[in-house]
DNA sequence: TATGCTATCTTGAACGGTCAAGAAAGAGGA
DNA sequence: TCCTCTTTCTTGACCGTTCAAGATAGCATA
């Protein structure tokens, strides 16, 4: 803010003012500052200094990226509202992968702000458009988007190189994710081989108007978001194969990822009398709002009511050490996401495993039932 | 990555590209882009399609930010790796508010892979340094950076507005931090009141060397980081004031932020004669790793062992609400900070409140006991 | 002595936008 | 009818770098 060491107050200097003051040439400012072996050590030395004594900031990055067409960044490209990613703890574990390999390739982490809701008003069309437009970087990553979002689009027309993580596949686009089904699958045949028939299934947003609540079939079918479809793909191939028909599993929606908004969801449905003995959810959080509305409805985790989660995140807390849950690799997309941006050329698509961990949430249904509850 | 839209294979198309073939003056082109209002809606659309078209992107940030001298970003730099960071549950919360007011503000956020730990053969000096000079923002937040971090010196160079955060104050540039002495000193107090005399802190790390371990007086008076030194001086002005020397009391330097790490210092402690019955930690996360070691140790909390921790942070989990803490406002923290970025002018100085929670964590001493366990 | 080579520095031209100023044409008022 | 004002579009300069190519000198080599 002070603007004590700068010669001319008017105006930031220039790589030219440096060379004048210094009695060299532009060139050679540029030089010392980007490529010390092309100019003479005590010649460099006196152009620091000179530089030092004018206020001069060191190249100014937007020429300089102007010129080579480098930005020495990469743009992330989120679903979410950027502050409710902060709190999401799949996202976290990714976002530490992706700044663990930038600090790698040391490159800086451009996060945009994109909305997927957008305001009506917003002549610029949806928020995050304008700011991917806008971002000075190299590549991007687009994290958990939906097939509709206008983000992609928005991406795909910069013509950068980008890479696609958990969100529906693009063609011709480089492709990181779990196996969503297999893991899914592996839950529900878990609490199958315990005995349990009656299930409901905690998801994730299928779509991105906010809606909570029982999804219907068309809903379903709809989703513009791969991971939750998939999943819910995964749980119901296997019960099906379990006997089990699908279609009378209740799909409780949640738009956040948010231990309340499972409870407050599944809460009505324990009071029933043919209530679910057995819980899917597709995250940790949406399992632990499961367990809380157990808790509320006066019934015990697993003996009446079986959960598994996904995701495996944390491990920090005691609850989570309690879940049956599916595990997936967070920091380890994020690695791979910027590994394929950095390095074309390899394969274009990893599909990172997810792997069944069974703790105690889960156990043997008490009395053996029937579909229809009998 | 497929370049079908793209006429000109060689070459990326230009403003001055889609002016020739649309037959109109660059400068209109751009003001089809940046300032709808400058040309008729139909000519904007020719406009607009014929950029399509020619597969343009858009205007180049990086030709608009030079012209210009905005960038639409604001670069935010950490004291710790960045991938640690995103396991801070304190860095997260502040993350979250300045996520939400770039929002606000329709700016994206440039996150800046600073480390402090330099590595000697970096040509270009500490890791920080390069990347800040190179960052395209109009502004930068300084986040728990040390007083001798070469970051903060590279931030002041570049002669940008910026703001610092919960670190050392610096002259002329606005701050944002919370009451720390205050807030420690209301946890000591109050385990003053409840009969402790023998205690042991937690601290958060001093320096950047990466040193665990008993904190000499030395280390202690020479501390980097402000948060702990306030903290610090808080715990100690409450204690000296209710007659514990406070020169007495060890003081625990965790590097990390870390449960294993306050676990691993605490337990030995724990196992001697002259045990603690009371605990300060500078964090809640050093505050759960206290509740581990006292586990471990074969103690009760509270009964055997009072635990104060600091910052109140989830409030998800089971243990944070059982934990006697300091609250303070984490995400504000971080939508001032870009507020005074954003609206200069304002107060130079914001110190947020820091108030004591207490919970289950902290209890009235057992025994009646001197100051030397008698 | 002529020649080539290396090390060091300079020259001038991009890079791709935005902005200030100006030109042309049509609208409105005296 | 003439003048002024507004709308709409154009012209040319400039933002601050980096890069390719060239100039100069020093030195070794033939």
């Amino acid at each position: 803010m002070t603007d004590e060491n700068q010669d001319t107050l008017s105006k930031r200097a220039t790589l030219r003012d440096v060379a004048k003051a210094a009695g060299v040439s532009h060139t050679t400012v540029s030089n010392a500052f980007a490529r010390p072996d092309q100019l003479s050590a005590p010649l460099r030395e006196r152009v620091l200094t000179t530089a030092r004594a004018l206020g001069y900031a060191g190249p100014n990055p937007a020429a300089r990226s102007l010129r080579t067409g480098r930005h020495g960044a990469i743009g992330l490209a989120f679903s979410e509202d950027l502050p409710y990613a902060f709190s999401d703890p799949t996202a976290i574990g990714f976002l530490q992968g992706v700044a663990e390999a930038c600090r790698g390739l040391r490159t800086n982490l451009l996060l945009i702000a994109t909305r997927t809701l957008a305001a009506a008003d917003d002549p610029a069309g949806p928020d995050g458009v304008q700011a991917v437009r806008d971002a000075a970087v190299d590549g991007f990553v687009l994290y958990s988007l939906a097939r509709d979002s206008p983000v992609v689009a928005s991406v795909s027309a910069r013509g950068l190189p980008h890479v696609a993580v958990d969100q529906p596949r693009l063609p011709g686009v480089p492709y990181v994710g779990i196996d969503d089904e297999g893991g899914a699958r592996r839950a529900a045949e878990h609490l199958l081989a315990f005995g349990h028939r009656r299930f409901a299934i905690l998801s994730l947003k299928l779509g991105s108007d906010g809606r909570d609540g029982v999804a219907s079939p068309g809903r379903v079918a709809a989703a513009t978001y791969s991971v939750p479809a998939s999943r819910l793909a995964g749980y119901r191939a296997a019960l099906a194969r379990g006997g089990v028909d699908p279609a009378a599993v209740p799909v409780l929606e949640c738009a956040l990822n948010d231990e309340r908004r499972a409870h407050d969801q599944l809460l009505p449905l324990l009071g029933t009398k043919q209530r679910p003995t057995a819980i899917l959810a597709m995250s940790d959080r949406l399992a632990l709002g499961a367990v809380a509305a157990a808790r509320a409805a006066g019934l015990t985790v697993p003996g009446d009511l079986s959960v598994v989660g996904f995701d495996d995140v944390a491990g920090d807390g005691l609850e989570s050490s309690f879940l049956t849950t599916v595990r997936q690799p967070h920091a380890e997309k994020g690695r791979l996401a910027l590994q394929m941006l950095a390095a074309p050329g390899g394969p274009q698509q990893r599909v990172l495993p997810a792997e069944l961990v069974v703790r105690a949430s889960s156990a043997r249904v008490t009395a053996p039932q029937s579909a229809d509850g009998t």
